[in-house]
DNA sequence: TGTAAGGTCTGCACCAACTACAGACTCAAG
DNA sequence: CTTGAGTCTGTAGTTGGTGCAGACCTTACA
């Protein structure tokens, strides 16, 4: 029943379902102040609707982007208090974007030393392991 | 005095400044069994010797690779039992350049959204913000 | 000989970003 | 009316450390 659904709201189980998110990552977020406390039924349930699943599609595709909290949390009060500020979003992306290059050329560095100390690999008895000897050094 | 120092061994501030690695970083490794208990002294300080640097360099030069707490137990232990297992560690290696392949793909689709969304930043007070719709969407 | 500064000892609390679980409650179906 | 599934709360565990309090030890200087 869709039409009961997007009337009276979703549960938990149904706002992971339709996000992908952990049940209690949704609770985690709340907790955090990165998703608003939401309605509860009678029961004390909690009462999601399309705002939230909204909201939780923004934090879950930034985390997905490598966002920490810390910087969703200051993209989403940008986001709460308004557009007008596409210059400020800009410089935290573009900040962003360095720090993910960076983690990039990193693990470029550490793939090469791999690949390279791998590649000297026998497979067979030797007295000495390459790798080893690369990590010991 | 150096004499004195390779004689009787090295205390946890030295061991952490010619290694480069944190204080409390030793005192963790020992908890999590990897690096053995170190001898005392008659007071109780830990007292290092030339197998505890070099056991710890191995650690260190490992986790800037990128391998985890484990994989270096497991690594360590190959270590321990002797060198003719040169192709166990290759497999290792092997699987890790691949985690790290893996993470490397993964930061550059990221770093593209990101870079793509960025250029389309005018930084000037547009009604919808590009970074943000991107995310929302 | 006294004392003050600095090093070390232990155990525990804290960080990110969740995940898992216990014990109580509620709800819907058979 | 009972059973099973969903939800509620608070708390503990995860990884890889870091920080700190309070007690001890050692050394240098007066």
């Amino acid at each position: 029943m869709n039409n009961h659904d997007s009337a009276k709201g979703l549960q938990r189980a149904e706002i992971a379902r339709l996000t992908g998110c952990h049940l209690e990552t949704i609770r985690y977020y709340e907790k955090i102040g990165l998703m608003p406390e939401p309605p509860r039924s009678a029961a004390g349930y909690r009462i999601y609707g399309e705002a939230h699943v909204a909201r939780l599609r923004f934090i879950l595709r930034g985390r997905q982007l490598g966002f920490s909290i810390e910087e969703l949390r200051g993209l989403l009060s940008l986001v709460d208090r308004g557009a007008q500020t596409c210059a400020e979003v800009q410089a935290l992306t573009e900040q962003h974007l360095a720090d993910v290059r960076a983690k990039i050329t990193d693990l470029r560095r550490i793939e090469k030393v791999l690949a390279d100390t791998a590649a000297k690999c026998s497979g067979e008895e030797v007295p000495e392991c390459p790798v080893l000897e690369a990590l010991a050094s």
